[in-house]
Order: C-alpha cells, then structure tokens, then sequence
RNA sequence: GCCCCGAUAGCUCAGCGGUAGAGCACCCGCUUCGUAAGCGGUAGGUCGUCUGUUCAAAUCAGACUCGGGGCACCA
C-alpha cells in the first residue's frame, strides 16, 4: 500500500479500510470514516486485495464531512420512513453546508413534522445500527424497488450506467440505492445537525416533472462548527440589505410596483455615486457613454432572435398606431445600432459605447429577490466593437479596469470562471476556437488564475465571468465579458478595414458591476450599512449640545458643504446621548459635535463611527482631514 | 410559474372565537443637557383583500394579493 506521505506498506494478506487504518494507528483507527483506493472514497469495510494508493479519510478533510453529510440524508430518510411510511424517498445527496432528500408524499410535511423527524433521526443515531453496502443485480434491484413502491428508485436503476455496479446500503430496516461510501453505522453520524427547511423541488430538476418535497438540513462533524453556521446564518439576516436597506432609508419596495425599487433621497445619494465614480473610471478608460432608447419597435426584436426565444420576459407596450414595442431587456442592441448607424472605418476601432442602460425584464415573481433580483434595473454595460487583432489586447485592459474597480469598493478576492462552447453555439469551429483562444491568452497576461466551466458560455461566443468574495465569504457574479460574432452581423453592422473591404466587427459585450442595483445590494450586505467615506450617503452629522450652538453648527454644515462633503446639521431638542446613539445606529461614519466651547473656539468635537474617543480640532483643520479621507478612490488608473 | 410558510399601529411584536394591546418612532409640552435612549402627554389600526362558517371572526375555512424559504428561471 502506498500512503498520502508516499511512504508503501506491505501487508501478506488482504484486509479491510478499517484493519489498514488500524495498522497505521489507534488514533486514525477512531477517527477513520472511510478510505480512498486510487483516488477513491470507499467504505471502511472495503476489503483491499491488490496493491493500491490508500488514504485514510477522516473528518477532518473535505471528503469525510461529505459522507457524514450524506449519511445524515439517509438517516433522514430512515425516519421519514419509520414516521410516514407510505413516503417513497427519491433523491437525497451532500451539500456545501449540509444534506437535502427529496420525498414523495401526498400530504405536505409541517414544520411539526420536521421537528418529529428529527427527533427521530436523534433515535437512529443512539441506536447506531450497522450500515452495510451490498451489490445486486440490476433487474432484481429494480423489481426489490418496484415491489416495496418505491418507484422513483426503480426508475432512477434504469438511468445508471452499464457498466457501474447497483449498490445498495442497508442501516437497521432502511434499504437505500446509493453509490456510497458511508460512515460504519449512524452512531457515527453524530448529533451536530439540524432539519432547517421543507420546501417544493421538482423530480430531477425538471419543471415538467412532478413536484416531491425536500427537506434541507444541516450537518457538521462538530456541536461548536454547527453553532459557528448558525452564527453565520444570523449574521447574514443582520446584514440582510432588505432589512438594513429600509431601516437606514435608502429605498422600499412596494405592492405597487412588484420587482422595482423605490429609491430614497439617501439611497439614491448612494446608487449616484457610485453611478459618477463608474463614469469617471469609463471616461478615462476611453469609454464613450451613450444612452439608447427604451422602446423598440418589435421588428429589432424579431431581428435580434429575441422576440421567438424571449418574449415571454419581455414587457410588450403599444403604440396608438398599433406598433407593437418592447422595453429593452438589454441593452446591446440599441448601441450595434448606434455603432452601425453610419459606416465605420477601423480607425475607429476599438469603440466602446456605455451606457447606464434601464432594462426590464418580466422575470418570474418567484425569482424576484429584495433588490438583487428585480424587473427593472441599471446595468453599467458597454459593447467593444473591435477586430479580432484587438480582442487580446481590449481583454486585458478590461480585467485591469475590472480588479481596479473592485478594490476601490472594498473587494481584493476575485474569482474567475472561463466559460467555453455550449452543445449548442453558433458560428465556426475555427471562429470558436480564436474567441476561446483570445480569451484565453488575455486572463493568462493580466496574470490571474481562472477555473474553467466547460460547456458554460453563451450561445454566440465564450465568456469570463468574475466573481467577488464578501465580508462573509459568499460569491457573487458581478462582471462578465463576452465575445460576441453573431450580433454585429444579425443587425448590419460593418466597418472598412485597411483593405478597403466590408469587415463585420467582433462585439465584447462587459459589465463590471453587473446591475447597479444588485451591486448595492452587495454593498450593504458586504460592509453591513457601515459603507466607507466615499459612499456613504450622509458622511457627517453635525449635532448640537444646546440650541445656542444652531447658527454655529449651521455654519459648520456650510462648510462641509463647500468641501464637497454630505454633512446635515442635528440641532434638535435631544441629548447629545441620544443623538449619538441616533446617528450611530443610523451608521453615519462622522458626528461633528458642537457645544459651548466649539463655539467658542470656532472648532469641532469629532466623534467617529465604532469609535467612542473624541477629538477636539480646529474647523479648518477638520475639514481640510475629513475632505481628504472622502475623497473618491482614483487608485492605479 | 410551482411547493411550503407568513401578513395585527411607521418599526419590533403580544393577543389566537366574546367590545383591538405594549415598547420604540411621529406630534405637543417640560427640560438646555458634553458623547449609545431625560420626563410627561396627545394621536395613531374596518387586524393584507374578498367570500364563507358562527348568535359572535384579528382568531376557524377558502380564494386572491404581497412577502419569506426553496425549485424552476436568470437571454
């Protein structure tokens, strides 16, 4: 046997994952839940009779909390069977933080029944059954399915390959179809778990199919990870920007217009920004901003493919003389119809058209999500019309300006997915093999490590997608860059090259904050309200201690004002108690206190957010700091 | 769109067949205060909407609307 640490063991006779472990250690003998053979996880039963590559797998790794997790799905699906016993149990695998199974049952489960469950799935585990793997014969196993009624399963045997042997794993009275591995009996399992949620799921992911309840749950190796998850799940609800958004009055949604944002004066304040830092970065990227229409007349729409694939997520309008219109989804359109609006020489290349652009989309009401995910939203696009010399050189100074603009926001860890040809794409393999090429070589020269997604671009070209890393560790797709053959072509446009011929020009299609809206959304949740200077809507308050400090905290307000900086004055009739506590729980990052003695000394007592220190300084003096720590991030451009 | 859960004052929530409650916020007084809630008072709700059951419905049932967790969707 070889182990991980590549040092060989021999042994005479064949033996067991559970007997290797052993030899090796009574520690790794205790901890052991399965082995891997060649790379392979197995059960720790599994007798090795050859000579193989070994690795015992404990908790401790990746691999061993998935089969803890997938052990908990079984476990589940034991009691479920014991409690409801005319449920047939479907599908039921390991997630990133714990286990789902799919059931079919005629009447829906309560959260009661939840709680019954998992009480009950506490009892399996006390009563440690044994889990044995055993391997049947195709048609028998089905027929064992069939006669017990569980259907799903029967029909699940048909799907799996020829050649993969039908195992099925036994614990106590509950027989399962399963690939396994699994621990060596449910006493393994531990009770660091939690049943979280019943929710609808469709039989093998498909809308057609029939719709079996799936019950979520959580699992993990140890009491204190599985508190550590559920401190994270509450913090996420802390920093939920649906709560938070509200709260500090930066918008609402409403009855009245479902999937749109109302935007507050602070809210709004904040999307500005943002909105004027992206457009200073364009415009010295050599961007030029455009703004096309909102309406357009269905025929584009029949042009562009968009009317017979995507209509349904369309907002169709019409006009008095009975033209059919459609609000833009998307913007790309409207700029290969300003670009080829006249005929183009390739001087002019690369030209890349922005623009701020206000799409709908009638995405269906269950997909609709706080402002993440909403029917009317500003994407900060831009197309790149250029040649294919140019598709290098243009992608990596779009991952520059992208990386750049991402840590101004307070994002350093980016990941990168490369997307390449779907089973169903247009256009050459030749033309496909360039674009992925290109693409290629782009992320490679701006230095940045990817993982590729195979089969995952888009139709009409390969794509980058980037994504960005919160304070809480979650992903979020942001940018995007995609190369694009077919559009510029579908609509006309064309420039003269240096031949003096006719050239279809390629067409990047990029964001970088993807939709303005979700990109706020990502901001609050990220930094929890408490934004940076630079974006945070109201930057100071300047509060009174008495009323006879007004004209003087007025004045301070002015000032501020004039230094660039969002400032509004508190003189109310309030403690200066309470108003810290007001302004802080409203997360304003600066409170400028003026009382007697600032009045008199003409200076200001700044107290900073998440601090409680104070510090008397100078008007001028404050103001000259305070204007140098808001200013807006140019960084590296 | 589909499945399950939910909706009581601006906010957070109690009440769960018998005449709508609390705290905070708003408004009005008093207080003029030195760094996370000073004191008092007024006002505020056809209990999401509609239909039904009942002598009686915030409370029970159904439908609808909106929201939440998922699934599907995300050009």
């Amino acid at each position: 046997m070889t182990l991980p640490d590549g040092s060989e063991r021999r042994f005479a006779a064949p033996l067991t994952g559970a007997e290797l472990a052993a030899a090796i250690g009574p520690g790794l003998a205790k901890a052991a839940v399965a082995i891997k053979l060649d790379g392979r996880p197995r059960d720790l039963a599994t007798v090795i009779d050859r000579d193989a590559a070994t690795a015992v797998v404990t908790l401790n790794q990746p691999e061993g909390l998935e089969i803890l997790r997938h052990d908990a799905a079984h476990v589940m699906a034991e009691a479920v069977k014991e409690l409801y016993p005319e449920t047939q149990v479907t599908f039921g695998p390991a997630t990133e933080t714990g286990f789902y199974y799919d059931f079919a049952r005629a009447t829906p489960f309560t959260p009661e029944d939840l709680e019954r469950i998992e009480g009950r799935m506490r009892e399996i585990v006390g009563r440690d059954e044994p889990i044995a793997r055993e391997e049947w014969e195709r048609d028998k196993a089905a027929a064992f399915f069939e006669s017990i009624g569980e259907t799903y399963k029967a029909e699940w045997i048909k799907e799996i390959p020829a050649d993969e042997a039908i195992s099925l794993y036994r614990q106590g009275d509950f027989v399962d179809l399963c690939a396994g591995p699994h621990l060596p009996s449910t006493g393994r399992l531990g009770q660091a778990f939690k049943l979280m949620s019943v929710a609808g799921a469709y039989w093998r992911g498909d809308a057609k199919n029939a719709q079996l309840q799936r019950i979520h749950g959580t699992a993990w190796a140890t009491q204190k990870e599985l508190d550590q998850y559920l401190f994270r799940l509450e913090e996420a609800e802390r920093r939920d920007h649906r709560k938070i958004g509200p709260q500090l009055d930066l918008f609402h949604l409403g009855e009245e217009a479902v999937g749109s944002i109302f935007w507050h004066p602070k809210g709004w304040t904040l999307f500005r920004t943002v909105e004027a830092y992206m457009r200073a970065r364009l415009d010295r990227a050599g961007y030029q901003e455009v703004k096309g229409p909102q309406l357009l007349d269905r025929s584009l729409w029949e042009a562009t493919g968009h009317w017979d694939n995507f209509r349904d997520n369309m907002f169709i309008a019409q006009s008095r003389d009975d033209r059919v219109l459609a609000v833009k989804p998307m913007n790309c359109p409207g700029h290969v119809l300003i670009f080829g609006n006249r005929l183009r020489s390739y001087r002019e290349l690369p030209m890349r058209l922005a623009e701020f652009g206000s799409c709908h989309r009638n995405e269906p009401s269950g997909a609709l999500h706080g402002i993440m995910r909403v029917r009317g939203f500003t994407q900060d696009d831009a197309h790149i019309f250029c040649t294919e010399q140019q598709i290098t050189e243009e992608s990596i100074a779009f991952c520059r300006l992208l990386l750049g603009i991402y840590k101004d926001f307070g994002f350093a860890d980016v990941g990168i997915k490369f997307a390449t040809r779907p089973e169903q794409s247009i256009g050459s393999d030749a033309i496909w093999a360039h674009a992925e090429q290109s693409l290629q070589n782009a992320v490679k020269a701006a230095g940045l490590d990817y993982t590729l997604a195979p089969g995952e671009g888009a139709f009409y070209g390969p794509k980058l997608e980037f994504h960005l890393r919160d304070a809480l560790g979650r992903d979020w797709q942001c940018g995007t860059l995609q190369l694009d053959f077919n559009m510029p072509e579908r609509l006309g446009a064309t420039y003269v090259g240096e031949d003096g011929g006719r050239h279809v020009p390629v067409m990047l299609h990029r964001a970088i904050l993807g939709s303005m809206e979700r990109f706020i959304g990502i901001l609050i949740e990220h930094y929890a309200g408490r934004f940076p200077l630079w974006l945070a809507p109201v930057q100071a308050v300047v509060a009174t201690i008495t009323e006879e400090a007004g004209p003087y905290a007025a004045e301070v307000a002015e000032v501020c004002a004039g230094a660039g900086l969002r400032a509004v004055v508190d003189s109310g009739n309030d403690t200066i108690n309470y108003k810290v506590r007001e302004h802080s729980l409203a997360r304003i990052p600066l409170m400028l206190v003026v009382g007697k003695r600032e009045v008199e000394s003409r200076t200001v007592a700044l107290r900073r957010l998440g601090g409680n220190a104070q510090q008397a300084l100078a008007l001028a003096e404050a103001i000259d700091t305070l204007k140098i720590e808001a200013a807006v991030p140019s960084a590296n451009s």
